[in-house]
DNA sequence: GATGAATGAGGGTTCATTCAT
DNA sequence: TATGAATGAACCCTCATTCAT
């Protein structure tokens, strides 16, 4: 649940006097316990009802908190968004670039890459994450920005690359999806939007979806 | 922008003497002028701002009327943007089931769904109302519930009927498409949201973008 | 269903062009029945809500009327509340004058009494009128000084004398009634107070708590 | 002015950890003087206006307090004004009752039931609770309701044995009093309905009302 | 550090009043 | 005259943020 340092930043810098940084007394363990208590229940809170509705008040009683306590560790309500994306995002990235840079034939990374969307984030409150960022992107430049230059702009490189050896291989018919990466994400990003909205009427398959996806790319034909 | 009339439903109802319906009088016309204008500000608004953070204060002001007139038009808040996205969806359907229906062959329908696409939505305002239905959905039951009744799945059921017949005709090699129609929707809702978060970064190109995805679903090879 | 003339004097004065005051033509009738017809909705609304609660909307739908038809007939919310005290309340001191003038013994009197307040008032909308003076009262000081010049202290002095001469008659053996009238009345008050308050708890009989009213006044001792 | 406690019941409940209650430190004192700050402050802007007129605006500034602390202590509005009636009502009880209670002769019980009601009603806020209780008790059945359970119903049973005792004893010649107590009150509430209304234009001298209308009682004839 | 009572700006909604038709 | 759509001031309530303890 919601990594304790990483990137943080928005901390209001802190080290007390002395002590070159040794690892944490109790007393800052306590502290980082709290910081993640509380990003966990804002992930929660606006993930339910969205950014501008989510309340201060639920995160803090969800994370067990007074609500000024958000404050000793958040400059205010969009740096704790702000923060809480960053946080969750950051292990994706690494993830997703590892199942990619295996030299294994297409099929494999595909399956890989299927792997890695529907156990590390269908499955997983990053899903909520990337649903925030898709729903709330629009009103925050700064964290579109992030997102893009920390994770979409890295994976869609790396993957680039892959779907380049692929075609060289002949692997890929076409290089289409070398000039638009987006097409080979798709049915991810249509899965979790998909999820948040119509999975009461017509749950969808994730996997399954992702499988038939990767025949079409593959052009496999289907038993007739 | 914003049918006049259309499915409305929200206004208390009216009409009292005799007369049937008569063509609406000057009074009637500047008020459904009124109407619209308050959809088409409401509109920019919500797309601006998100739905909490939109200020009626503001869609009366972007509408020129008194913010006391939204509420003779809509019961509150939430009425208003349903509303908004009711009536301008509904002509998408048409368009997309007219598009659908011809009997063409495949490609001749990919090129018109392409074309339907970039000028009817993405080049229109009604881009925002998908984008809004996208990142509001999810706290929108209701509306969630509309869209998926009266677009998704009818829409999803055409989609599915010209699939058909393009792998029985031999067109696609793959019925996956059958199985998954999203698939095949998957880089326009992608779109929408790449153009909603990193289009300041990485402009997308939206034709091509459909262009190179329909080449992959015929199975096409890139000349090398 | 409220008088049709009276004192009226809010109605911002009129009189066409020539015509000598003549009868009310049809299009002057009209009016006055739409006027009556407002001032009845309007009590009707005062009494259920109150002043301030109630809402021209509904007076104006109750009347058949359109909102801006009141605008004709009454300067403003607060001259529509007043009008309609005065209106109401004027026959009522006629009646309960008459009631007392007569020579009677005051056994009788006080029949006349329990009578003209059991059918006259209490059976009638001008129960809710009293009320209405009652609870509004303190807020409209020009209301309240109506009501005391025009009825409390006409009614009082006739009430008085009735008094006095029952104390000099010996019918009554103590002139405390002759010093505070309001003894006489209090019961009545009393009846119309606890009937917006506790009728469905505990029903009141009010013809009874007169009767027993009297018969203390009048210091007759029940049969043991 | 105010009890600090009583009744109290629209605080969200509190107390999380051990301690046995302790007695408050002086973080729930400030609160609890709030409280009544409030309540004082809502007493004098209701009395003035009427429930639906006054202004929370004006409630937080008379009670020096923040418009949002008023919602700390009461859910809304309504939930303030029916608690303000519930705790000034409260103790009334108690003293009518004991005045009651006493084995002494009618008369010495009336110059109590005198005292009481002018010393402990009239000279104080409280005959401006019991106003607003006749004044917004209809529209406030709840009000209503807890008024006749909490006050009437009790008071009318202490009353009614009292009577029965003096008429038993012969202090009181006819038994209407006992199978209407509303007589014995009826003067105190035309009392305090006068005051609110005609006490600018004919002052009422409340402690020699209510000795005529024992005097009534009692049978007693006047000196001639 | 932690708490949570207090603050007060902000925004949705209502409704008396106006006025063009 | 009558209408009722339009206006906009007013007011209740919420909630992010502060700060004394």
């Amino acid at each position: 649940m919601a990594a304790t340092s990483g990137t943080s930043s928005s901390r209001p810098a802190k080290r007390p006097r002395g002590a070159p940084a040794a690892r944490p007394g109790p007393r800052a363990k306590r502290s980082a316990e709290r910081r993640d208590a509380i990003l966990a229940a804002a992930l929660d809170e606006f993930a339910a009802r969205g950014f501008a509705a989510a309340r201060l008040d639920d995160v803090a009683r969800r994370a067990k908190v007074a609500k000024g306590t958000i404050y000793l560790h958040f400059a205010d309500k969009e740096a704790l968004f702000e923060e809480l994306i960053r946080i969750e995002l950051g292990p994706v990235v690494a993830a997703l670039e590892q199942a990619s840079h295996a030299q294994l034939p297409f099929r494999a990374i595909a399956a890989q890459l299927i792997e890695v969307f529907v156990r590390g984030i269908f499955e997983t409150r990053r899903k909520d994450v990337i649903r925030l960022v898709i729903t709330e992107g629009p009103r925050f430049p700064k964290l579109a920005e992030f997102y893009y230059r920390q994770i979409i702009s890295p994976v869609m490189g790396t993957i680039r690359e892959v779907l380049k050896r692929a075609v060289d291989r002949g692997e890929l018919a076409n290089d289409a999806l070398v000039r638009f990466p987006q097409l080979l994400a798709a049915p991810g990003i249509v899965a979790i939007v998909w999820n948040g909205l119509f999975d009461r009427f017509e749950p969808l398959d994730v996997r399954a979806l992702l499988q038939a996806h990767f025949e079409v790319l593959l052009g496999h034909r289907s038993a007739s």
